[in-house]
This record gives C-alpha cells, sequence and structure tokens, in this order.
DNA sequence: TTTGATGCAAACTTTTTGCAGCTAC
DNA sequence: GTAGCTGCAAAAAGTTTGCATCAAA
C-alpha cells in the first residue's frame, strides 16, 4: 500500500496547477491528451482521486453534474457564471457556528454565490 | 407555447414537496415508480427541470455529480454528509458584499457544509 | 383540432471497474 | 521480485433527445 511517485502523477499535478479554470476531469484530460496522447482518462480520474485524498487537490462538487477539481488547496470559495459555467475564486468566507445547530461534525465549508460573470454580464 | 397540466405533473411535484430528503431524479423516479409504474424517467427529468424554471423547486448543484431538488423554495442553505450522502436544512445564510469583488452579477447563493451527519458522527 | 406532453428507446456524458501487463522501489 | 500503477475496454450511473403517439384546452 506504499504510493509510488510516477511520471503521470507528475504531469497530471502539474497540469492542474497550472491551471485556474478549476477544470473537470475530462477539460484536464483534454488539456493533458495534447501534450501526452498515452496517459489514459482512467489514469487522470485515479490520479485526480488520489490527489483529493491525500489533500493535494479540492474536489469541488458545486457545479452541478460533473466534479471541478482545484489545486489551490487554500482556504477560499467559488463563484459560477450560471451562463457560461466558469467557475472563479473568492477570498475565504467564515463559517459561523450555524452548522452546530444541526447536529453535524463541520469538516469543511464551500459557498457557492451564482450569477453572471463579467463578460456574460456585459452581454459579450 | 402554452403550459397544460397533467396528471404526472401533480403527481412529481407533490411526490417531490412531500420528502425532505432533498432527492436527486433517480431518486424520485424509483420512488414514483412504486405507486404510478407507467410514469417514464424522461418525464421526470422533464418535468422537474420545468419546475425549476418557473421556481417551483430548486435544483442543488452541491451533492456531486448528480443534481438533487428541492420542493422547498424558501430561502435556506444545506448541509451535505461526507459518509452517507444524506442532505439536511439549515438557516439561511446573508449574503456579504463580498461577491462583488469578482465583479459579477450575484443572482443567488448556496452554502454547503460538509461533514459528518449525527448518524455517521457517532458511527452508527 | 391543435400542439404541448408523454413514453420509449437510444444516445451522450461523466465516472468507475476488471484485468493483464508494466514499473517504481 | 513484489505490489502498486497504468492503459484499455467495458460497464455504470445520470441525463438528454428524437420521434411517434396521446391528450389538455
Amino acid at each position: 500500500m506504499t504510493k509510488r511517485n510516477t511520471m503521470q502523477k507528475e504531469i497530471i499535478l502539474s497540469a492542474l496547477c497550472s491551471l485556474n479554470t478549476h477544470p473537470t476531469a475530462p477539460m484536464l484530460y483534454e488539456i493533458i491528451h495534447r501534450s501526452h496522447p498515452t496517459i489514459s482518462r482512467s489514469t487522470v480520474y485515479r490520479v485526480l482521486g488520489q490527489m483529493v485524498d491525500e489533500g493535494t487537490a479540492l474536489r469541488l462538487g458545486i457545479a452541478g453534474t460533473e466534479y471541478r477539481y482545484d489545486g489551490d488547496t487554500s482556504p477560499h470559495s467559488h463563484i459560477r457564471c450560471r451562463m457560461c459555467g466558469s467557475v472563479d475564486d473568492l477570498p475565504a468566507v467564515e463559517v459561523s457556528e450555524l452548522s452546530d445547530k444541526a447536529g453535524y461534525l463541520v469538516e469543511s465549508c464551500a459557498v457557492e454565490f451564482s450569477g453572471l460573470c463579467p463578460k456574460c454580464r456585459l452581454g459579450l
């Protein structure tokens, strides 16, 4: 059960960290595939899942019917455009004690603001 | 383009409103199917989408790779259990002016707290 | 009668899994 | 050499769509 370092993991991690678009797995696969055609879809999914498990990446479950991944694991929130689907960063928001009211053990908090991004807002 | 009232819409709406589990479309279909085996999957999807469009229901894009629907359209937030996936309600949270910093036109705000629900917290 | 809604099946998208071969350690 | 990792293909899981038929208004 010892983790091994492979070329694929290195490529996938650096590709994710070089982007600030919070890509989905298919988006990331597409980008990686251009320069590394031999890396398979399943490896991208498996490595992303591994990165999430070990805390190297964040899995954003806030974008609808697909996961988006974020190489920036510092505490911050996200804002998504209803029209074009783009996801941007927002500074961290402090979590209130609200959560205790439900009896949950709160481990993390994601805030999703939804609206129009600057481009769509102007009809571009 | 005039909307028509059908038996199916009535059944789907009342099924959604009678639940407080924020079901996914497949979950809702499964429940409806038991008492109304002739209602098709696509009708459930189409009617849910219609209800969201007209504001009768909320589509929660915060639970991973599937949509969850909520018949309660009053302003409130949700809390999801990382372990069993259940989604509960939380009272509404006030949106700060943070969002303006990104240049977005903010239309709505969803807060997702993630952690352990009371059951999982106790290892049940 | 008109045309929006339905049911069915097929297609599509995203993600997971089984398995044989590969390779980091 | 061992066991974790990879690529491929197939399968799952969720959602959408084309089309002939049905039925609300």
